[in-house]
DNA sequence: TCTGGGGTCCTAGGACCC
DNA sequence: TCTGGGGTCCTAGGACCC
């Protein structure tokens, strides 16, 4: 990232003890902690799912409804059609069935709030990646030859005092550990030691390794890469050639090389909210209507977070599956929930008479009001009035803030910025 | 996979500045 | 006025991850 490597922890791979922990079926374990008599039945976990209702589509189905034919992100109408549901499956009905239960978020965070204790009490840095899944450097607790009865009892602990089976990896570096993570899940424990992770990789399909989806994948095959060791010994200017940076990372990846130190994730960089209409509509006022809706969750979600934002964004999915997005930047940050409305009933009226399936909000280029302390703040005193709907965009200041700013801009040239956010404020009032 | 929702990072062209 | 290089920000789209 940045290259002139100011803060770098160390990160010369060889000496490092990383482990990742992945939750097996997260959401369906947790359905399971609450409701024990679920265990070892097909559980299919349905976001925008209410009970009795065949929308919405599966977070997470366990094991045991796969092997019936549900998949993540499958449709709840069609996951019933596999594996009718228990309650009401007719009493003629002797194949399976599956118990169906919407997303819970707020107890799946409990649940994870919980095991992130744990990790936290076992770990030097921790890298919560998402609820359910966590990377955890214990070089300087653990060596190579005892990790693996350390990962070992750290699995038996989650499952004892939370309840959840999990998968652990162990490798020199995240991208290893990951691998190693899934490759034996569920309830999986793999180490892979310095010396053996170039003939652990080897024979695994590119798309194993993070960073390689379904489109890299294909085009690799078609360059006659199909597994990790094919990549590792591919000539790597070729790769950033195709695939840009990417390609470098991926071609690092193939041969177990992952510089990226284990670190918390930061603060978010966008906050968006989405929804999908039912069936796709031309009606410009349901879009619109829907578009304040969106706005409205977004605007609220950055209010308990404290985070003020400069750019403001539309996504608009018209079928098959045509994705567009259009943004407006102010000239500073701001928190105000009108303007962000009006910004994006304004983006949307490029595409009335359109028909759209899929609608999106989003903000940007945020800052956080609270966090605004940090050694990144070189023009103290600059932004302190950035809440307010009014003055968030006077002053000409609170441009970004960001460690990076360059300042090859002079003082005289701010305020033309401002000038240019003036008018973009006043088309929109 | 007839494709749900919330994110991250990268790329590339154009505007604009020095 | 022309030419040119270096740099940032903005916007749109794409790939990927969970």
């Amino acid at each position: 990232m940045s290259g002139a490597g100011f803060a770098g922890p160390p990160t010369s791979d060889e000496e490092r003890v990383v482990l990742h922990v992945d939750m097996d079926c997260f959401y369906a374990a947790c359905e399971r902690r609450r409701e024990p008599t679920l265990r070892g039945k097909p559980v299919v976990v349905g976001m925008g799912y209410e009970a009795g209702e065949p929308h919405g589509a599966v977070a997470t189905a366990s094991y045991e409804a796969r092997e019936h034919g549900v998949e993540s992100a499958q449709p709840i109408s069609q996951a019933l059609e596999a594996l009718p549901r228990a309650e009401t499956a007719p009493d003629d009905h002797d194949g399976p069935v599956g118990h169906y239960r919407p997303v819970d978020m707020a107890y799946y965070r409990e649940v994870s709030d919980e095991i992130r204790a744990i990790l936290h009490g076992v770990a030097d840095a921790v890298r919560e990646v998402s609820i359910d899944e966590a990377y955890l450097d214990v070089t300087d607790r653990v060596g190579w030859h005892s990790v693996e009865v350390f990962a070992s009892s750290l699995k038996e602990r989650i499952d004892e005092e939370i309840g959840v089976p999990a998968s652990v990896g162990v490798g020199p570096n995240m991208s290893v550990a990951k691998v190693a993570s899934d490759y034996d899940k569920p309830d999986g424990l793999v180490v892979v030691e310095p010396a053996e992770v170039r003939e652990f990789l080897a024979p695994l399909p590119v798309e194993e390794l993070h960073g390689v989806g379904p489109v890299t994948a294909r085009e690799l095959r078609g360059m006659g890469v199909g597994t990790a060791g094919d990549l590792a010994s591919a000539d790597r200017d070729a790769l950033v050639s195709r695939f840009g940076a990417r390609g470098g990372t991926i071609h690092d990846h193939a041969r177990g090389r992952d510089p990226r130190p284990v670190e918390p994730v930061g603060k978010p960089k966008s906050l968006s909210s989405e929804s999908a209409f039912t069936e796709p509509t031309d009606a410009f006022d349901a879009v619109c209507e829907r578009l304040l809706r969106l706005a409205d969750e977004v605007v609220e979600r950055t209010e308990s977070r404290d985070a003020l934002y400069k750019t403001i964004g539309i996504k608009v999915v018209r079928p098959p599956f045509d994705v567009n997005t259009r943004e407006r930047s102010l000239s500073g940050p701001v928190a105000d929930a009108d303007l962000v409305e009006s910004v994006v009933l304004d983006l949307a009226e490029e595409f009335e008479g359109e028909t759209v399936r899929k609608l999106g909000v989003r903000v940007s280029n945020l800052t956080f009001a609270e966090g605004t302390q940090a050694p990144l703040d070189e023009w103290e005193g600059e932004r302190e009035g950035g809440v307010g709907a009014e003055d968030g965009l006077d002053e000409g200041e609170a441009r970004s803030e960001g460690p990076d700013r360059d300042d090859g801009r002079s003082e005289h040239d701010r305020p033309a910025d401002r000038a240019r956010g003036q008018t973009t404020f006043v088309d929109f009032t």
